[in-house]
Order: C-alpha cells, then structure tokens, then sequence
DNA sequence: TGTATGACGTCAG
DNA sequence: CCTGACGCCATAC
C-alpha cells in the first residue's frame, strides 16, 4: 500500500473538530480513493496516538471499535446501546467541504 | 497463482 | 433493526 495515501489519510482525519464525525468511505474519497474504504479502517488501526481514529466510523453510523465509546462520550457524542451515533446526520464531518 | 481475511459500503429481504 | 450477499482492494499465507 502506498505511503503517500496512508499519510494523507492521517492528514485528514486530523482535521475532524472535536465532537464531529466522519466515515472510512468519506475519508478514502476525500484522499482520491473511492473505494478503499477498508484500507482507511487498516490505516486507524496502526495509526499513531495524535490521530482521532475515535472519530472515524462506518457509513451506517455505527462504532466499528465499540471501545471507542468512552472517547466519544468525552466529546459529547452520544453513542446508543446498538453502537449507533445519535444524530449522526447533525455530526457527520464530510472532508470534501472543508478541503 | 489461489484463497482467506479485514476498524468498509450498498442494497435487498 | 438485523442479516446476508456482493463488490471492493491490499495483505498474509
């Protein structure tokens, strides 16, 4: 896999404020690759600490790492009991907007 | 070279 | 809401 789409990756989701989201789908089509999506999910799990991969989640809205709830709960996000994003809609980040 | 496996996405049922 | 089937693509074996 090549470095420069890792690393761009990692540039991106950086950029998600704290308290919003975004999907592995949004982030791969904001870097030039549309459908590497799971190879976004591969780069969060070997990214390095000052990245928020607690901030990136699939495109139904919920956790992939339900783990990650607790980092969630401490931006205000709501996470339900079926791992769902409450009011994903309002907090979804979409990276084609900002760049 | 072929198969299996993922922090996925989309669409039916 | 959940599940399964496909499509997708890099990696591991």
């Amino acid at each position: 896999m090549e470095e420069l789409f890792i690393q761009q990756v990692y540039q991106v989701v950086r950029l998600i404020p704290e308290g919003k989201i975004s999907t592995y789908g949004a982030i791969a089509k904001a870097v030039g690759y549309p459908n590497h999506s799971r190879q976004v999910g591969h780069a969060m799990g070997v990214c390095p600490k000052d990245v928020p991969a607690h901030r990136v989640i699939s495109s139904s809205g919920k956790l992939s790492v339900p783990s990650f709830r607790e980092r969630l709960e401490k931006e205000n996000v709501v996470v339900q009991d079926n791992w769902k994003i409450k009011d994903f809609k309002k907090l979804f980040w979409d990276p084609l907007n900002e760049i």
